[in-house]
DNA sequence: ACCGGACCCAAACCAAAGTTTCGATAAACC
DNA sequence: GGTTTATCGAAACTTTGGTTTGGGTCCGGT
């Protein structure tokens, strides 16, 4: 149940270590892509699902390590399962603290690699499922007009409309139906809702957390 | 200045590493306290400020790896820096999976030591600052009376009074002192404030976030 | 028996939030 | 030129939120 449509990306230069690694997983049930180096992976494109990356560390252009840090600075966030058969404690450090789920020494045992991947997958399935949620608020965030963006930035920080209409330069009434169609947009059914949609948006007043009340 | 007045717990069963060690980080202006076994650490209480533990994990008794695994268990978080001399790369994800900073194979340079233990004091001075806030809400928290709490859980959920009032079969004007004297009690100058906090003590109604509404 | 605290409620307010209806200007777009 | 959209505002409400004042019961501790 948590296998089924699931893919497996394989990153590694040795064609007899991807043929093995590509049936045991596909076996399991998984989704198998395997690719003999880390551009032919990129020009692949990801698919929209609960995905997981097996990396080689010694490849012949990039590192696996490099590679790692190169998809976390490019903002590609997949699980990735390392693997290496001349792996050092230096290396295995670098890894992990880059994020690796786990990092298996050549040669291991189907099962270890069976529980890194499943390990994977699932972290992904709950990344997929957080980003899904934030997704859809972002959305909404963007269908407000700028002004309407900063009177909500100003309310979930706990303003009174007057104020948010001292603050801004406005009149009452105007901050009330900018609030009105920040509610109706964002889809709030209560200032407790929109409160949290800011914290998960990250949004608040610059000007006013980083100070109790400059005014 | 993130040094000073920082501890550092040194647990390894070789004098000489103890020694130098202490002598390394002393230098440096941190507060050392080496130890020979984990018992003895255990026994001798920690200091109410930044600290980390540097953990051997070669040890006569009990190993470093199960140690730290002990420490999470017992809730003890305190960010741990590992090393040996004989290692290993599954002892190395283990105990990078175990969440330790660093791992450093011996012998080490003297600055990997000094970086893995300036990390560490950092993310222990963070984690003091976020669960000392968090402290303080809970304290303001147990303070409520019973029904406090509950009408707070409705009240943060984006109920109105009316509908906690019909909720907790009340009046409404019952559920308005209560909820004013939860906003006096926990010390939030709005709503969004007390949202804030809700959710920082992970509280919510239980009947409400799981279903629509029941009644 | 007395006191304090938790709990409950009503009357009488006042302040804040929210809505609708009526405008109005200015910029962007076709 | 006409349309849309974002912006701003006034008047006239209704609904919530919040406080104060003044009651009341019940229970546990002294």
């Amino acid at each position: 149940m948590t296998t089924e449509s699931a893919r497996i990306y394989i990153i590694d230069d040795d064609a007899e270590m991807r043929g093995s690694l590509d049936s045991l997983l596909r076996s399991t049930g998984y989704d198998v892509v395997p690719f003999a180096s880390t551009r032919e992976f990129l020009g692949h494109g990801l698919a929209d699902k609960p995905s997981c990356l097996v990396l080689d560390i010694r490849l012949q252009a990039e590192s696996g390590l490099d590679f790692q840090e190169r998809l976390a600075r490019e903002n590609i966030r997949i699980p990735v399962v390392l693997m290496t058969g001349h792996g050092d404690i230096p290396m295995t450090v670098r890894g992990m603290k880059a994020g690796a789920v786990d990092f298996l020494p050549k040669p291991f045992r189907e099962e270890e690699m069976l529980s890194a991947v499943a390990q994977a997958i699932e972290t992904d399935r709950s990344r997929r499922a957080a980003d899904g949620n934030a997704g859809v608020l972002r959305q909404r965030y963007e269908s407000l007009t700028p002004r309407e963006r900063e009177v909500m930035g100003l309310v979930v920080t706990g303003l009174m409309n007057k104020q948010v209409a001292g603050r801004m330069n406005l009149s009452e009434i105007t901050v009330k139906i900018h609030r009105g169609n920040v509610m109706r947009k964002m889809e709030a059914q209560s200032l407790a809702d929109l409160v949290r949609m800011a914290e998960v948006l990250a949004i608040r007043d610059t000007s006013i957390t980083r100070f109790g009340s400059p005014d």
